[in-house]
DNA sequence: GACTACATACCGACTGGTTGGTATGTTTCA
DNA sequence: TGAAACATACCAACCAGTCGGTATGTAGTC
């Protein structure tokens, strides 16, 4: 009866500071995220901060990585998986992507991405964390392309890597201009566009649309 | 008698700051970029800066514009246009952005992208002035594909202005990951699939140019 | 053509607040 | 008891923005 009800199981501060990261920053940029931001938003204070990290710099390496433990869990755990034809696997990988692209901007865009854009010159360690958590996470979908390309059995002029990383690029891009235009919409109108473009690859029916 | 010969017409500290600017911001991103970082960079003063921008913000705004010339007059004077089937204009359109992409990336990359990420939620006047900037010159293509939609004569379930907002998103993203992946490959990869999903829509061979 | 009145372009020292980071406690817990 | 996990107080550097000033034009007027 004694149990740990009301209080949601406060982690420790750097936990905290690690998941407000992925928040604030998405909201402001890495630059223009101070540490005391990071500090009042996860309730902690400075001392904490640079105890658990020897610089802004190497936070923002752990929040890379963080982010890459947090996708890869919630990935890991979507329903496409379960679609025999691996077709349908890329499909439904898409389809799951746009299902995630819903309301506040900063709720469903790419920190990496954010992150990456800042920092890819003035902090190389940042840079290749991030582009670890891009490219790592596209060995995901990687899979499944080219076991649809066996399935489809026609040898094309582009490797399964490439279209990963393509799918990649459709993403962060629709990222910007959601963020340019402050409307989800033209987001998913993108991610419409790469659906089609995956159907005629793999001759599939372009139909099949949303969520399932 | 030493007439001005020689000097080639140094420009005013206002354009000065705006040619630095659209280079020091594509490298270290807008929040990272001090004003006396372009001050040092343009060879002016603080005083000179404050003269011409009331703020740092409104010198976003400036840059925003001064982007939005610049690329557009490099995309009209592009050799493109000259193709008279509007299909080769639009795979001519993708084919000389292509051919932008290469070395440093800060060279090639796209200053509004870089800038309304970091800005898109702190500062709604810089975000407009990106967001006209990739919208706008995203109707120099979709004048184009929509002629060729004419001659191709389906009736597709997606628009003009959604493919030509499609072209931006896969540049914009491409940028991206050239960046956190400190190589313009992939994002000439990408751009190659996107050319390669234009030739089917519009019934075009992938490869070059014009064959029916 | 010279004098006044005003405008534009620029200079650089200065300010008050913020920043990343440090130095030194205090608490928690194995 | 001792180390890990925090908190408090503080600092030097840096930041955007201010301000008093100079140099150069330029339009109007007598």
């Amino acid at each position: 009866m004694p149990d740990e009800e009301q209080k949601p199981a406060r982690p420790n501060a750097r936990t905290r500071l690690l998941d407000v990261a992925m928040v604030v920053i998405r909201r402001k940029g890495f630059a223009a995220t101070s540490i005391d931001d990071l500090c009042r938003a996860a309730g902690v204070t400075k001392g904490a901060f640079f105890h658990h990290f020897a610089s802004k710099q190497e936070l923002g390496v752990a929040a890379a990585d963080h982010w890459s433990e947090t996708t890869s869990a919630l990935f890991a755990d979507a329903p496409y998986h379960r679609h025999a034809d691996p077709r349908d696997r890329v499909l439904g990988y898409l389809d799951f992507r746009r299902s995630l692209i819903a309301g506040e901007t900063s709720a469903f865009t790419c920190l990496v991405g954010t992150m990456v854009q800042e920092t890819h010159e003035s902090s190389p360690a940042i840079r290749d964390a991030c582009r670890n958590s891009i490219f790592d996470h596209s060995k995901v979908v990687e899979a499944d392309i080219a076991a649809a390309m066996e399935v489809t059995g026609t040898v094309p002029g582009w490797t399964a890597s490439s279209l990963a990383l393509h799918f990649q690029a459709v993403l962060q891009g629709a990222f910007v201009l959601a963020k340019a235009g402050n409307d989800p919409e033209v987001a998913l109108q993108s991610l419409d566009h790469l659906r089609r473009y995956v159907a005629l690859l793999f001759d599939r029916s372009p139909g099949k649309g949303t969520e399932e």
